[in-house]
DNA sequence: AATGAATGAGCATTCATTCAT
DNA sequence: CATGAATGAATGCTCATTCAT
């Protein structure tokens, strides 16, 4: 029925059409894994192909975040590389793009949020390091560019990043199962959480980068 | 075999026993929550006896999440409580305070990142509403306690909370899955994720607050 | 709370609130057995309270199908003693009666169904032979009848009930699962199926009884 | 472990091994439906397997059931064929065939009378559909057959057959849980249902038959 | 007698993964 | 390489019944 991949770019290929299927498979779902069966049957392969390019299940989603996290870091780069003006300005201008993109991309944290509990789970330790290290690494150089952005100091880039992230994952968490319920009924008593994530995340990550930037400063 | 608990307060009891008996397999644990018979087993109960508290396994960890988070609202209020000095000495007082609490409450951590993913899976919708509004209720009265202490305005005090939790569970998912690993295999590469988490949760959260308290002091 | 049935009296009393709690259960229901809990709490008792008047949950049910078949002899008893005229039209007139009044009974077809495989499986083998002895019992009883009325020898009046009501009990299994579909949508290839089965039990009623009734007749 | 089965032949035969370990654990069973993992060890199957050819496990009895009953009327159809001689002789020759065969397979009438109020249960209305389909269909066949041997006109070959079914099924449930106690102890006092079940079931459908007949004739 | 808390046996089904073809 | 048939581990929950109160 389907072409052999012979040639590794056709391996690639077929690696991609698996990942793309589970992509769609998990945006559209309801916040589960899609089983094997239905990745397969989304990427019009069969059920053992699957396996030939990936061992577990969880490796496919794992490869899937790691995706959407190197796709975010293309973006802060290219937000860095376009900004100009003051230090702060440009750090607000990227917190503007940072958000957007963010709330536009919930899958992603969706997923990430899985990573812990569930990916984990049924995944292969050198996978898990291997992922780490190509995000860390991806991070690092991104970092450089947020450094000469901001005129920080070695490393200071990435952990700002890192922060970013850990803030917006965090925050995310807080609101997420609680967007869906304040959808149709809003629940005063709720107030706290009831601020929207956009613009939560907004003031919250202001507040943090102007404290990090003032302590770096002050730091020099 | 068992004592019938007829008196409510001896049924409060029973309940505190399954919920310290999942606690303990859970933190002995390897991540996942413990079967329905492991539980009742360590509670020294019939598994069916368990279904008369609690209607589904998850509700016994939500259970015990609410408590864990409980009780951390407790030891935040007290830490105010008990702080003097300016405002930024009562500040870094709690952070140390706080971030030491939650370094030797692993568990705690461990339980909310299953929130997403896991205990939702398996919850009625209404114990998760019943679960935050009790949360939030805490929050909100904590919030208060922490405005008095660095005279901050209403409502700020609940979200300066919610923002370092939400900041410490991100940092927490970032380094968690990490700690095994670095204990066994140092691995140079990951340089950028290898601070150990006490620290990097203690220098993120003292960034977050100088700036949080910075908008909020400029902001009067 | 609820008065202890201390006289016999009451006790037969409280059997009877039991057996109607079942019974208001079994017809309103979808066909399974109500649960010990739901008829407890119909009959406004304890769980454990219901088990002081009957050892199984089947044998309320079967307590309950004894009362239908008990009526039913009653009401075949009734019309005999009612019937005149010749043989034949005393018989006619029996099979409207009986007719009648078992379409508009379901409920005692239904439970007679799950007798067997279902009662059968967690009663006690005493409790079904004293079932079987008063029902028998009470048949001859009526056959007597029968045989006065038609003129029949004796214990043929309590066999042709007992054929009678098997043919009623295996055409009410061959047209029953059937009627709901039948309700919403005609399937023209079911036809044997679906004459309905009020107009099916007649016929083949009258056509046993005319062959039962002409053998008794030769054979004399 | 096992051969793969591939051709759709292959797959045909594998569904019946299920289906012949099916039955032979439901014929020296206690009545109630062996358990899937019986199943599949009866058959040197996994588990998993026996899920591949039926969707649940009551879809394998109402196969089985299936299976019974188009057998049944293979032989019936069979008798009527060979037969010669007057209406009555062709009649009252097959009656005795059928008794036998009926005599012969009691865990057909046994699987029948589960049909309702267990099978039912579980199973997806379209299949049960399905079966009423291909039995109702196997059966207007062989009404036709009858109505040739027995110069019925059309379509009363299949209703003759039905009520002699319906008839064998009431009396069957009429006399069966009995049969076993009366093996072990007889008790006088049960004596109208203490006739043997071949005995009955004839008696009874030479009065239902000749019933039929003499109408039919009549009605010319 | 009445209560209702405690018990624990019982089981179909899914689905990630392997491996015969 | 691709396929899809075979595998079998893994488990929450119900509910009839008992028995402490």
């Amino acid at each position: 029925m389907v072409r052999h991949a012979i040639a590794s770019e056709d391996k690639r290929a077929r690696r991609k059409i698996i990942l793309a299927a589970a992509g769609t498979l998990f945006t559209s779902g309801d916040g589960s894994l899609p089983s094997a069966a239905q990745i397969a049957s989304e990427a019009g392969l069969a059920k053992g192909t699957v396996y030939l390019y990936f061992q577990t299940k969880e490796e496919i989603f794992l490869a899937l975040l790691l995706e959407g996290l190197l796709t975010l870091l293309n973006e802060i780069e290219f937000a860095f590389q376009n900004a100009s003006g003051t230090r702060d300005a440009k750090a607000a201008a990227f917190l503007t793009t940072y958000v957007s993109y963010v709330d536009r991309c919930p899958e992603l944290l969706r997923l990430d949020a899985l990573c812990h509990g569930v990916l984990e789970k049924n995944l292969d330790p050198a996978k898990l390091r291997e992922f780490r290290l190509a995000f860390v690494t991806r991070l690092a150089q991104t970092g450089i560019v947020v450094e000469h952005a901001l005129r920080l100091s070695g490393g200071h880039g990435a952990t700002l990043l890192m922060r970013t992230f850990a803030l917006t994952r965090g925050l995310w968490q807080s609101f997420q199962s609680h967007e869906e319920q304040t959808a149709s009924k809003t629940d005063p008593t709720l107030a706290p959480l009831c601020t929207n994530f956009h613009k939560e995340l907004t003031e919250a990550l202001i507040e943090y980068w102007r404290g990090a930037l003032a302590i770096r400063r002050s730091a020099k």
